[in-house]
RNA sequence: GGACAGGUGGGUGAGUGGUUAAUACCAACAGACUGUAAAUCUGUCGCCCCUUGCGGGCUACGGAGGUUCGAAUCCUCCCCUGUCCA
């Protein structure tokens, strides 16, 4: 990969980017880094409360894997001073600092997840309180006075929000100016991010002029959209499928995507070629392959990209079995539960117990709308006259399963 | 410092004394359909109690008090946000 010419190695890290600034520049940078035989260092922060990693992420993490494949050098920033301020988004309030055992612990759940997709060895992992948390007063002065509020003004959210007539805080002013700082200190070749990252990105260039420095290349990617197809991926919105997850669950949750999106995840997730991603695309328009097919094959090639190709495979064959030809699963957890006195059984508030509901009346709800089976017939009464003997299997919804056995009274 | 506007359920956003646990939309959940796809349709969508029921109780409209048989709706004070003036 290394020894790839030059426009070969731009067309690597040109896929699936959403925007260079500019190409030009990257190209000549990769070229004086070539000639001068050093890596170029390539920055991507990270928020220090959010270690939990999604496939949104990891869009990013694998470019950052691109330049380290072509021998650069990566620095995963942990915003642990930003995180302070929170980007701005509208609603986001200055956040309480965590403690340092915190972001400790953050980071070092950063580390076990994301170099699933990097190079350890060209993977520097950086704090930015390292340098942001010694500046001074007059240091920050000195900062703020190197970018004015009119420019300032000019990133979309403050715009909308200042003609919406919604509060914008000054600290916020702070988050983007301190990103910038970040590539001075570390003296960034290239800084990656989101396209909504794009405000921030450019600030670190100007800054970066204002501190005698070359300006870096912006490499934006695009926001990879949640299982929902609209919004985009994110673990509050719950439209996530978390690298940490099971085989099992990343691979059910990806089947449950539309065809649409499925493109549009294999263009973004995995390292089949445009020309191969078309022809695949044409294949099942003319209905020479069939889309879910297709989509199992994905969703176990993403699933492999988090555990072993085996892992992938089973999480696939247990898909068919439990989801398709509608066989309970091998693994039902299975919990006691022990009978009152006498009288009847109370389904629903053994449900909410056991975690099957999240409250009595949720899992009233449920067996009133016939979401409810036990042992394969469907529950239509929120009691049971006479709780059957033994173990009894009970379903709730298309996943949850729990195998029942009842205690008798104490 | 002054004048004015506003703060409602996960989100947007109605409601200005009483069938209002609170319109509508979105999200979410479940069912039907299917390729557990999407789309579509239907139902549900605060918590708890009684086996059910157009059943009962509790909590909820920035916070604290008050008026009233009864308040998200009126009054007082406080907190927060915005606009204009200084």
């Amino acid at each position: 990969m290394r020894a790839a010419n030059l426009e070969d190695q731009l067309a690597y890290l040109r896929k699936g980017a959403a925007e260079i600034i500019s190409e030009e520049e990257l190209r000549a940078r990769l070229l004086a880094a070539q000639q001068a035989k050093r890596p170029l260092r390539v920055k991507a922060g990270f928020d220090p409360t959010a270690p939990d990693l999604h496939l949104g992420h990891t869009v990013l993490l694998r470019k950052l894997k691109h330049f380290q494949d072509l021998g650069h050098e990566v620095f995963f920033l942990i915003g642990d001073f930003t995180g302070l301020i929170g980007d701005p988004t509208g609603r986001s309030v200055t956040r309480p600092p965590l403690t340092r055992e915190e972001i400790a612990a953050n980071a070092a759940t950063y580390r076990d997840q994301v170099f699933k997709i990097l190079h350890p060895e060209r993977t520097q992992i950086v704090f930015n309180s390292r340098w942001l948390g010694a500046m001074s007063s007059a240091d920050w002065v000195r900062l703020c006075a190197k970018f004015t509020v009119a420019r300032m003004l000019e990133r979309e959210e403050f715009q909308k929000r200042f003609r919406a007539a919604q509060p914008i805080f000054i600290h916020e002013f702070l988050y983007p100016l301190s990103q910038a700082y970040d590539s001075v200190e570390l003296r960034c070749d290239v800084e990656l991010g989101g396209t909504d990252q794009k405000f921030n990105l450019l600030v670190g260039r100007e800054i970066q002029r204002e501190y005698g420095q070359p300006p870096q290349i912006v490499l934006t990617v695009p926001l990879l959209e949640g299982l929902d197809g609209v919004a985009k991926m994110s673990k509050s919105l719950g439209n996530y499928v978390g690298i940490a997850e099971p085989a099992a669950v990343i691979f059910a949750k990806l089947m449950s995507i539309s065809d649409e999106l499925m493109w549009r995840y294999m263009l973004l997730l995995t390292d089949r070629s445009e020309a191969e991603i078309a022809a695949l695309r044409q294949a099942v328009a003319a209905g020479a392959r069939h889309p879910m097919e297709v989509k199992k094959d994905l969703a176990e090639e993403i699933a492999a990209q988090f555990h072993p190709a085996a892992a992938a495979r089973a999480a696939r064959r247990e898909f068919e079995q439990v989801v398709q030809a509608q066989q309970t699963p091998q693994d039902v957890p299975s919990a006691a539960y022990p009978l009152g006195s006498a009288g009847p059984l109370r389904v629903d508030k053994m449900l909410a117990e056991l975690g099957l509901a999240a409250s009595v009346s949720e899992a009233a709800r449920l067996i009133k709308s016939g979401a409810v089976e036990m042992d394969g017939a469907r529950l239509r009464e929120l009691a049971l006259a006479a709780p059957p003997p033994g173990e009894v299997l009970f379903r709730v919804g298309k996943r949850r399963y729990l195998r029942v056995r009842f205690a008798p009274p104490a």
